[in-house]
DNA sequence: TGACATCTACGACAAATATCGTATATATTT
DNA sequence: AAATATATACGATATTTGTCGTAGATGTCA
């Protein structure tokens, strides 16, 4: 039976936590919230709810230290990457990657330095795969 | 000043919809739920209610044919992509569009004549660039 | 030890989404 | 013209998300 992933779909806000905690997890709520407001605007008890909402999910595991608890995610990111990526391709793109590397990299803000650097990676996949 | 292009936005639901209609619009509402109806199971109303509210966004724009309406989407498949893949790569891939595509490339349902394919993509796109 | 700071738990709430039922209007057909 | 079929409009509801406020528990420090 195939890989049935329940349970990693984080939501945007949940995005957002997720990617400052593996920057540096673990962390505490505070600390998550110190980041969190570095680009958003929010109270305090909502990026606790919002992470006591991952843990109950099963997006994060925390541990009791003192008083509080500190928090790491428990997928990690190239895996909720992948599946974040395989939703969208299917909805987004009708399933087809090469439709969306073009329009990724059609538009202007792509360098010649980023497309030779995935050309390069390419060439690179071509070879492990030939063998 | 920039554009701001608000409205398109589309969710899940929306985007099945707007998929249908990029194929081959302009359609019935009864047209785009027979459609819909091969990969998902909901009533016919739910897909009324969808296109109207779309409507009211201003996803769709909409004709009077008889008694019935007729429907086409007000933004181009590749204007709507990009909106959303931009949107995506921020949020998932923290704006970085070469980890996107190796993330994409890396796994295994990628085949060679896909790589082959892309390859070809980018090499046009830095003749285009380069003059 | 007692006051203060801070953390968690929990409930409330608004907005957005997806869903459908029912009522009303409009064609079509006999 | 009446009956039938079908489209639209509209309201109701359940769920999910993001947002806080408040109350109660737990450390810390003077």
């Amino acid at each position: 039976m195939a890989n049935t992933y329940k349970g990693i779909e984080p939501t945007s806000a949940e995005l957002e936590i997720l990617t400052i905690l593996w920057e540096k997890q673990p962390l505490s709520v505070r600390e998550v919230h110190e980041q969190l407001r570095m680009k958003k605007d929010s109270g305090y008890t909502t990026t606790l709810k919002i992470m006591q909402n991952m843990t109950a999910k099963g997006l994060l595991e925390r541990e009791r230290v003192g008083k509080s608890h500190i928090y790491k995610a428990v997928y990690e990111k190239e895996t909720t990457r992948q599946t974040l990526l395989d939703r969208f391709l299917d909805s987004a793109f009708a399933g087809s990657a090469s439709s969306l590397v073009m329009q990724l990299l059609g538009n202007t803000k792509t360098s010649v330095k980023d497309l030779e650097e995935i050309k390069k990676a390419i060439e690179q996949l071509e070879r492990n795969k030939k063998v």
